[in-house]
DNA sequence: CTTGTATATACGAAAAATCATATATATGAT
DNA sequence: ATCATATATATGATTTTTCGTATATACAAG
């Protein structure tokens, strides 16, 4: 993973949200991150579709919808990053959080495993 | 420190190479970092005075020269990814320190404490 | 004062990133 | 088959970032 891909990356409100929000929750859909960011589907389809192809995440169908989660097999240091930027700074999230909670209708997810 | 504006200070190659260079020498001048990096003065000068605005760097004026280093009151978090990027990436900067290395004249400091 | 070196900044051009909008695909329900 | 929902992508416009070049400032040496 080349650093500066990697903060390139980082280095956007909408991505940095989403994959911080991704990291918060495990794994979200795009009309969850929609409604969390209260921006247009494909703005946030753009954003997630550009972290999927740089390897920061991982994507699953299920019916209609498709989650999203952190890469599980990224280097270590980028791992570290990502946690330490979300300890850091809960604040960040705190509306995002606050709508994606007050959102109704949030697809029911089929556990992937067990 | 707001993370979007800090990863944008990351996201670029000369800023990050430059970043991680004063990290791993503890202080540069501007002429080093144009050496090391093989870029011109200017744009040299330019990515630190954005690094100096944003908090990243501080810098010291000595003579002809100025000398950056970190900015050592950041934020636990962002001393943590800095450090933490130039532990998994020295090889990213190897040619970078080897034209330092090479680079004869290199100015003499003058310890700026003790 | 003049010259040379180190650094900073201004300005317009070029390149890169982002966006809104329209449209396409896929799935599920009726 | 038709309709509605979720998601992806294409396209052209707009915005942001980066850059080269020229120029300005500051200091040191002679």
């Amino acid at each position: 993973m080349n650093p500066v891909q990697f903060y390139k990356c980082l280095a956007d409100e909408t991505r940095l949200r989403c994959l911080m929000l991704i990291e918060s929750e495990r794994e979200l859909c795009v009309c969850e991150l929609t409604v969390a960011l209260g921006e247009s589907q494909p703005k946030i389809s753009r954003h997630l579709a550009q972290l999927r192809q740089c390897g920061l995440l991982l994507d699953r169908k299920q019916g209609q919808w498709v989650y999203y989660r952190i890469n599980p097999s990224l280097p270590d240091w980028t791992t570290l990053v990502l946690e330490q930027t979300n300890n850091a700074n809960k604040a960040f999230l705190k509306t995002n959080l606050a709508n994606l909670s007050r959102m109704g209708d949030r697809p029911n997810r089929v556990a992937s495993c067990c």
